[in-house]
DNA sequence: CGTTTGTTTGAGCAACATCAATAATTGTGG
DNA sequence: CCACAATTATTGATGTTGCTCAAACAAACG
């Protein structure tokens, strides 16, 4: 098809003032001029397919990685061949900031599905960092709301029933995706149940009844990856430990 | 005693240069004169006796801290009056990471014992941080450890036995009083166990029992905060998931 | 189209929580 | 310094959540 436009990767230039993830990614807070300067830092490579390691644990640390579509999961990797799951990450997230330290990565990252990344280079980054306070104190706060989110997650996993567990991971999709501009009560998850079941510390066949009872309750539709919220006040009861289901038992007939 | 030298607090003019903990503190690859800086920037208030918050959640953020002597606990409270604890923190450690993002403490932390802390003052640590690459680099780089401390966090309580759990929690502590140059083997812990137990996300009792069944096997001997460690090779397989115990049961007669 | 991989469901079980009682320790006021 | 109250720790008995094991089923893949 001659005549019809091709569009490669190397052609696409992307630039981070135009980007839609801007208000989620770096640039939040900086200046046109300063935009533009941490642009030209940024690398864009071609996409990951499904499986692809972004990186692996023990790999060098060079540069941090925004998602800009897809998404990954990162993992922590055990002797014996398994793993923990530490985290899913949507578009404008960035991942390998636990890299800065050692300068080598401590966990592992590959794509859920095909993701295409950012990929900034920390060395450049600090020098820019250094020169546009802005972006630093930017800096500060991804680190630290990165620390704080860890936190949520300590008390999920430290004090949470499996009930609670999966309908604060469902609610936190929910609102990442609102915040991405996708519907907040219909979404794909493209982790499969065992990741989801490691991520909350559950296994997977506690995931599975889970999502069972909680469609049986009314409270989702769920079909594999296809997940529809059809009662988020009462999946909000349940993150606060209110136990709904007592309270007001709609099972059908 | 009129001849006896007045040692006040305002008099005490600690400096970070002579500062035993200056090799775990922020000055850490510091050239001296950028000591100095750091230096004149920290305050240094008097003591916080058991008990006492340093700060709550939900206090505006001002200052990072960094424990002087003596040991602090931070946790999350909840509505219910339970709460999270987050961590347990030793001489040489920064508290406050977490409230960069939103100005806000997002955790309340309180003395176990009489403890003195240095206060940063986080804009002026920024300003200085812009102003000096290695301490922005220093920054960066604690910010991120925190991150993969937490990181380690979540496998345990995502995956780990209250046994592996239990000895975890001992051998942190050994190897963090052991690089500050106290014994790595015989140490109080300055938390109650129900404090033990909410950090590990085990209860109390659990908590009880193990200490217990620990000394029964040999592995240490405690007496209330008391704790010495007797087989630290054993302890370390117990972490790794290695059953020590059905390998070598050594209980006694 | 068979093979592999992921999901669901059931049955039984184990680890740890909860409840309850006692004991030890610490703090407090006289 | 002692007596009493309050807190903390220990121990035992019982209960429950969620794990493990097992099997059937569905979907994805070459």
């Amino acid at each position: 098809m001659p005549n019809r436009k091709v569009v490669s990767f190397e052609n696409l230039k992307v630039a981070c003032k135009n980007c839609s993830l801007a208000t989620l990614c770096l640039p939040v807070a900086l200046e046109p001029d300063d935009v533009e300067r941490l642009d030209s830092i940024v690398k864009r490579g071609r996409p990951f397919h499904r499986g692809d390691h972004l990186f692996r644990e023990g790999d060098d640390f060079h540069s941090l990685r925004v998602i800009t579509s897809g998404s990954v999961k990162t993992y922590s990797p055990s002797e014996d061949g398994s793993e923990q799951v530490l985290g899913f990450h949507l578009p404008g997230e960035l991942i390998g900031l636990d890299a800065i330290q050692n300068e080598r990565h401590s966990c592992s990252a590959r794509a859920l599905e095909t993701t295409a990344v950012c990929e900034i280079p920390f060395d450049s980054l600090e020098e820019l960092s250094s020169a546009m306070p802005s972006l630093q104190h930017q800096m500060y706060c991804l680190l630290s709301r990165e620390i704080g989110q860890e936190t949520e997650m300590l008390t999920l996993l430290g004090k949470k029933s499996a009930e609670e567990r999966l309908a604060t991971f469902l609610l936190s999709f929910s609102e990442r995706f609102k915040k991405r501009g996708f519907s907040a009560t219909d979404f794909f998850l493209s982790m499969s149940r065992h990741e989801i079941g490691n991520y909350l510390g559950l296994a997977v066949e506690t995931v599975s009844r889970l999502f069972t009872r909680f469609q049986e309750e009314g409270l989702l539709k769920v079909e594999r990856k296809h997940v529809q919220l059809l009662d988020l006040p009462r999946l909000n009861d349940i993150i606060h430990g209110i136990d709904s289901v007592r309270t007001s038992n709609q099972s059908r007939a």
